[in-house]
DNA sequence: ATATTGATGTTATATTATAACGTAATTTTT
DNA sequence: AAAAATTACGTTATAATATAACATCAATAT
């Protein structure tokens, strides 16, 4: 029972907790090798490292990967359901990204036929346009 | 009045032509190396001559980057009016590639304000699956 | 005509990501 | 518990993507 438990919750492999560590503490997204020169002291010494790590967290819904900046952020949707139908917003100015959660929207995008009738299995999607912060200044 | 109009045409350099037409030959999105090994006998030799020209080229809404993919894919809406506000189906298994062009979705993603009330800019949205032709192998 | 802007050509280099190999740890199956 | 299979690790090298910087040329605006 406990065990089961247990093999249910996502567990993480020592560098993917160092790389998630990492991702968790910045605000923006961050670029892989950013993160590998923040995890040097680790013991984390090379980009295969930081990519299979990234890879994998990814899988597991506790990272996204940011298409057009190619960076990444943590999940800030608890442990994302579903990592590959996500919605950010970027601002153009600051560049902060931000995970949308918003139930109406997602619905809306998973229901979504194109003409020939394919139902997509997943999704992401990046609005662009500046945060309030960057407007009001 | 008739150099008013050609004004007003959308008019492109001579490696910008170049690379537009190399992209439109083909169905898949193509990547920038791809386009440089493909336009070398046309005179263009570096890198940057064919970044320049995508830079441009996007601008000016004749093509558009799959930026899951770092591809290049001609715009299929004419000339697209909202160049960063586009809508792809990519099928996971053979990577082609559609524009989406669905009004009703572009509204609703026009209309979208998230929590704070911001209304953005423009949006990419990239949506996976798999697409009929490969579905029915 | 001349200042400004946009485009070109080139070299070099920065940034992002993966291949390939051997080893070690962990989990699953028997 | 032993064998098999899977997952993770560490390392070196290199591939793939993208831009900086500089000199020159063309076009267009004032």
């Amino acid at each position: 029972m406990v065990s089961a438990m247990i093999k249910n919750q996502i567990s993480l492999s020592k560098n993917q907790k160092i790389v998630l560590d990492y991702i968790q503490k910045t605000k923006k997204p961050v670029k892989a090798y950013s993160i590998l020169s923040g995890v040097k002291k680790k013991g984390i010494n090379a980009p295969p490292q930081v990519y299979r790590a990234l890879d994998k967290l990814i899988e597991k819904g506790k990272i996204h990967k940011i298409e057009s900046q190619n960076s990444f952020i943590a999940c800030n949707i608890g442990d994302c359901a579903t990592p590959h139908a996500v919605a950010f917003s970027i601002c153009n100015q600051c560049e902060i990204v931000t995970e949308i959660n918003d139930q109406k929207l997602f619905k809306y995008l998973s229901d979504f036929k194109d003409k020939s009738g394919v139902n997509f299995k997943g999704y992401n999607l990046e609005f662009f346009g500046v945060c309030d912060s960057c407007k009001t200044v």
